[in-house]
RNA sequence: GGGCCUGUAGCUCAGGCGGUUAGAGCGCAUCCCUGAUAAGGAUGAGGUCGAUGGUUCGAGUCCAUCCAGGCCCA
């Protein structure tokens, strides 16, 4: 047996039409199988490592379609780290806390409001929530797996466990004893049905558009400077009902403020809203600041005796209202800033159901707030103090349980200091990598610099219960541990479940004034769960505790990613606490994704219904192919649209492109069995050959140095380059030498030429995909390991089993050739001109033609060695080089603006228009390097050719084609020879047909009889080309006469004759 | 209402410091190839670069305003 074939093929044959998903299904059952991730992680062990922090998703849900995406992101650095050399640890993280978590089990167990969870049982409640995490925990795990994102999930850290809450417990005391975590009232959306305050997150889902009253009312001056004196200041409100508890008017300094008289009374409004007023005329002018200090009688007195002054502040608008604005500190977050800073006590005449109580005037008490406003406005009318009143359409938030209006109600909170670092935390920002840039001065500086104090407290169930301890003499303590929670209390609670109710049971003596301390009844903000995570995942308390080490060796991340939601989320809590407590930053590189909408631009949502299921689009395409979506298909940054056809669109693009080729390799490779690891040195290879390594290396560069800045996408644009150009142009080149005997054979070892044919085309094929392999590996690793097991496994012995385990391509620049690489970038150029140009002449490639003229810029030698790809590619037998164009076009000269625009301003285009007319004198003694000078109307102008662009233009007819300073011009004269050969070629071409009607295999050999009449062109073609028809046919004999019983027959016009054909498969031959 | 982002072909997207003929893929139409064949290739149609105004010799690109969508805040 010579060159034997082997009964078992090298490589498993390759399905050309394959099923993503269960090929995806069986890497995924290998990987458990071999433990191929943790292998990835021991294998690195020793290496740097490579932080990576995981932002824990909230359990309150099925994940979504644009969790895979944040989820793809998260894997692919991490990968391409490892394979980089790096050890990166890749924990699992869930945030199990929070109103969402409790929204899920109220409609579960159909409770409506926080009496009816109390009713229900804060144990039992909380039993549920834990429940409810883990089951969706689980659903996470599920997915997390199938779109093969790499992650410790067994070793996973539940912001619920108890060592997650201690190590938070630890920094809330850190924080409490450096004078950071503080009490304070604070404003909140509160929802007076349900008696209870709502998350921002919840507020935000209850905005609705409402007509409330809007009424304009008079606030007369008693005492104060000669301009307010004896007039009336104007205020605008949309919630009358807070009149009840004014305590002061606010103006904007800087703004001018006007004097009107109307009638027998004065009013003074901001000079931009004038119109409130609409009769009256001016009769002075001042600014705002001329009003500061200005006692006034208000509409109604509170029992605090306040001094009701006119107070200035930035916070009083001038784009609506009156540019007075009437304060009330209990109720407005704008008004308790304010209250704050003027010393105002806060007065809050209502209870927490909203209804009116003692002190406020008898007519309004028991009333709800809101239905208190007619009344309200009747009074004022009945007392004179009304302007004007009407309604006000705007947008305003109501509940989103009860649709109940949200009052804004002052209420006591827990507020962390974080404007005590502020500069630090701006500090600190800069020296951390956004991508995008934008988003570190932008959205996500903008909100550094406008920060505020954390308002930390929460009056819910299922949480981290804040540590706080107090006892009836206001003495707080903070209390950073179980351990110590039980020192405290004198028993043992390291046991203990630290959520309510059980931990709100635990009390001990205060140690100031030995009496009794209660913890305080609030939990804490989730977010703040999250951003511990840097330090509660390792359980850390402190220095000098067990985890230190851990702990610091894992501080900060070097990389972290969410969508951009989070700047005001995770991103900022996760620096907040680590400035507050480590002064640093806990990230240095953050990748910041856009959000996935659907096909309309519409964000995702469950109450518009047009939410993705990602099992939807993984069962279909593939994770492969959601993740090559989401880094391919795009910008990250940007927001996307997703549906399962732009899946599909961006999957075609690279999946089936290099599957055809993976596909094609395999086929001809199992059946010439070549060894691609003993192989000629690319030096030794054909010039295709080492232009396809130089595209590989160079592309394997690019792709590297786009992943180490964190530029997947740009990785991704690079290798569908790539995959275009090997199967567009390598492949298809070289495509004859993979299968044609008469290039290799016995003898080639020792001929370099024939040597380097076949075995070098199968190598450098094998070496492009082998290293895509690695370059995808990050991005599809499904896709990356299914190239690496089916094409190095078998051939390697010593190689490892998965392509997880190898180490990223590194570029060889000695086989980079940017002279090989242009060169080759001009022969396509021509290629695509001559094929321009038969298609115009309309003669078939399969005629051959006697020759093209091609005429290039510069030294044509540098296209020699590559001419013969022109050849085969057009069909033609001779590639000529014209000395210029011009007997085949026309030059024509453009400015070239960028050195004409400088040099003569306006005129350039007047000099455009010229050139413009030229009828190719002037272009044509420029092509020859002469300056020429054009008279302009303006003057003249002398050009050199340095100074205009010049192209060509065919000059005869539709066998020439040119673009820009390529010509290619093909000989259209058939001599008879080649209208043979054409016949000939012909010929082939309906053999083949019939082979492949017949169904045989592409090796069989057969037996061809051609029925031709004697003598026509037919015959004369097929006995001058007999040899050259029977080897491309793979016929071992060629009759005159139909053999008895053939596979296949045809009849076929040829040359206007019709041609009988009949193969039959032959005995194999060798 | 405020801040940030986005708006380029029917669809999905590219377009370094402004340079005059705005590109690619998919889809569509026509054609080629037939040993990658349920593949591959070529050609073509299709654009007021969201709108308006400005700066400039010149604007998809810079500035202002507006419109639409998204996110975060109110």
């Amino acid at each position: 047996m010579e060159r034997g074939r082997r009964a078992m093929p090298t490589y498993r044959p390759v399905d050309p039409k394959p099923h993503f998903p269960s090929l995806e299904e069986g890497i995924l059952e290998f990987w458990r199988s071999e433990r191929i991730f943790q292998r990835s992680l021991e294998l690195r062990k020793d290496a740097p490592e490579w932080v990576f922090y995981e932002g824990p998703p909230t359990a309150n849900g099925v994940p979504g379609v644009h969790h895979v995406e944040a989820r793809t992101f998260k894997d692919i650095y991490p990968r391409f780290k490892t394979m980089t050399g790096h050890f990166v640890a890749r924990k699992a993280g869930w945030d199990c806390h929070g109103i969402p978590v409790e929204i899920e089990v109220e409609k579960a167990i159909g409770t409506k409001t926080k009496r009816d969870i109390e009713a229900f049982g804060i144990a039992k409640f909380n039993r549920l929530c834990r429940e409810s995490v883990k089951r969706y925990v689980a659903e996470w795990d599920r997915l997390t797996e199938r779109i093969g994102f790499w992650l410790d999930l067994d070793d996973a850290y539940w912001t619920m466990d108890r060592e997650y809450i201690e190590s938070v417990w630890w920094a809330l005391k850190r924080l409490h004893e450096g004078g950071l975590l503080i009490q304070d009232d604070k404003v909140t959306a509160y929802c007076p049905r349900c008696g209870t305050p709502l998350s921002d997150h919840e507020v935000a889902m209850g905005y609705t558009t409402v007509t409330d009253p809007s009424v304009f009312v008079r606030f007369p001056v008693v005492e104060g400077p000669a301009e307010a004196e004896g007039a009336a200041l104007v205020a605008w409100t949309t919630t009358p009902w807070t009149l009840i508890s004014n305590q002061g008017l606010v103006v904007a300094p800087d703004q001018s403020y006007i004097r009107i008289r109307t009638g027998s009374e004065e009013l003074i409004v901001a000079e931009a809203l004038r119109s409130t007023i609409p009769d009256g005329e001016t009769v002075a002018t001042f600014t705002g600041a001329a009003l500061l200090g200005a006692r006034y009688a208000p509409p109604y007195e509170n029992p605090d005796g306040n001094t009701h002054r006119v107070v200035g502040s930035h916070l009083a608008s001038v784009d609506e209202g009156t540019g007075v604005v009437h304060m009330a500190a209990a109720f407005g977050a704008d008004d308790m800033e304010i209250g704050k800073r003027e010393g105002w006590p806060t007065y809050k005449p209502v209870d927490d159901e909203g209804k009116f109580r003692e002190p406020a005037p008898e007519f309004v008490r028991d009333l709800f707030v809101k239905d208190a406003d007619p009344r309200i406005v009747d009074d004022l009318q009945n007392r004179g103090l009304l302007v004007a009143s009407g309604e006000y359409e705007h947008t305003y938030p109501l509940c989103w349980r009860c649709d109940t209006p949200l009052l804004y109600y002052a209420r006591p909170a827990w507020y962390v200091r974080t404007t005590a670092m502020k500069e630090r935390l701006l500090q600190v920002n800069e020296g951390v990598n956004w991508y995008p840039d934008h988003i570190k001065h932008g959205r996500y500086g903008d909100w550094l610099r406008n920060n505020v104090d954390w308002a930390l407290s929460r009056e819910r169930y299922w949480g981290t219960p804040l540590p706080i301890w107090l006892c009836p003499n206001g003495h707080e303590t903070s209390v950073g541990s179980l351990r110590e929670l039980g020192e405290m209390a004198q028993r043992d609670l390291s046991d203990l479940d630290p959520h309510r109710p059980y931990i709100d049971e635990v009390t001990f003596a205060c140690p100031e004034c030995r009496e009794e301390a209660r913890r305080v009844p609030y939990l804490i903000d989730v977010w703040f769960d999250a951003g511990a995570m840097p330090y509660a995942q390792w359980s850390y308390l402190g220095p000098g505790s067990e985890r230190e080490e851990t702990f610091r060796r894992r501080f900060p991340a070097d990389f972290i990613a969410e969508a951009i939601d989070q700047t005001r989320g995770w991103f900022y809590t996760l620096m907040a606490e680590s400035v507050l407590l480590f002064d640093q930053t806990s990230y240095r590189n953050v990748v910041c994704l856009g959000h996935i909408v659907d096909k309309d631009g519409r964000k995702m949502s469950k109450r518009l219904g047009n939410i993705l299921d990602p099992w939807e689009a993984i069962d279909r395409h593939g994770a492969d192919a959601l993740r090559w979506f989401f880094v391919a298909g795009g910008s990250p940054w940007a927001p996307r649209r997703l549906y399962l056809e732009a899946i599909e669109d961006v999957v075609r693009r690279l999946f089936l492109t290099l599957w055809n080729v993976y596909a094609f390799f395999v086929t001809y490779a199992n059946l010439d069995d070549p060894d691609p690891l003993s192989t000629p040195p690319p030096p030794e290879r054909p010039l295709l050959d080492r232009w396809a390594l130089s595209q590989l290396h160079r592309t394997t560069a690019d792709v590297r140095e786009a992943m180490e800045s964190y530029d997947a996408t740009g990785a991704a644009r690079c290798i569908e380059r790539f995959v275009e150009d090997l199967s567009n142009w390598y492949v298809r080149r070289s495509r004859r030498r993979f299968w044609d005997p008469s290039r290799d054979g016995p003898g080639a070892e020792d001929d370099p030429g024939r040597r380097s044919g076949k075995a070098s085309a199968h190598a450098t094929l094998w070496e492009c995909l082998v290293t895509l392999s690695g370059l995808l590996a990050p991005i599809t690793p499904f896709l990356a390991e299914e190239l690496y097991r089916n094409l190095v496994v078998p051939v390697d012995p010593g190689a490892e089993p998965s392509v997880h385990l190898t180490d990223f391509p590194v570029a060889d620049p000695g086989l980079m050739d940017p002279a090989l690489d242009e060169a080759m970038a001009l022969v396509r150029d021509v290629v695509s001109l001559g094929r321009t140009a038969r298609t115009d002449a309309k003669v078939k490639v399969r005629q051959p033609l006697a020759r093209a003229m091609v005429h290039i810029p510069g030294d044509p030698g540098r296209l020699d060695p590559l001419l013969s790809l022109v050849a085969e590619e057009l069909n033609v037998r001779a590639v000529e080089f014209a000395e210029s164009a011009q007997h085949l076009s026309r030059w024509r000269a453009k400015p070239n603006f960028r050195l004409l625009g400088p040099r003569l301003g306006s005129r350039v285009q007047e000099a455009a228009a010229a050139l413009t007319g030229d009828d190719g004198s002037v272009a044509a003694r420029l092509a020859a390097g002469e300056p020429v000078t054009l008279a302009l109307a303006s003057g003249e102008v002398v050009l050199d050719p340095a100074d205009v662009e010049l192209v060509q233009q065919p000059r005869r007819g539709w066998d020439v084609a040119t673009d820009g300073t390529l010509t290619v011009a093909l000989d259209l004269d058939l001599t008879e020879d080649l209208k043979r050969e054409g016949l000939a070629r012909e010929l082939v071409h309906h053999v083949q047909n019939l082979r492949k009607s017949a169904g045989l295999d592409v090796a069989d050999r057969i037996v061809l009889s051609v029925e031709a009449e004697p003598g026509s062109p037919v015959s004369v073609a097929l006995a001058a080309h007999r040899a050259q028809v029977a080897a491309e046919v793979l016929a071992t004999e060629v009759l005159e006469a139909a053999p008895a019983d053939p596979d296949g027959t045809a009849e076929v016009p040829m040359d206007g004759v019709t041609v009988s054909l009949s193969l039959k498969r032959a005995r194999r031959a060798r």
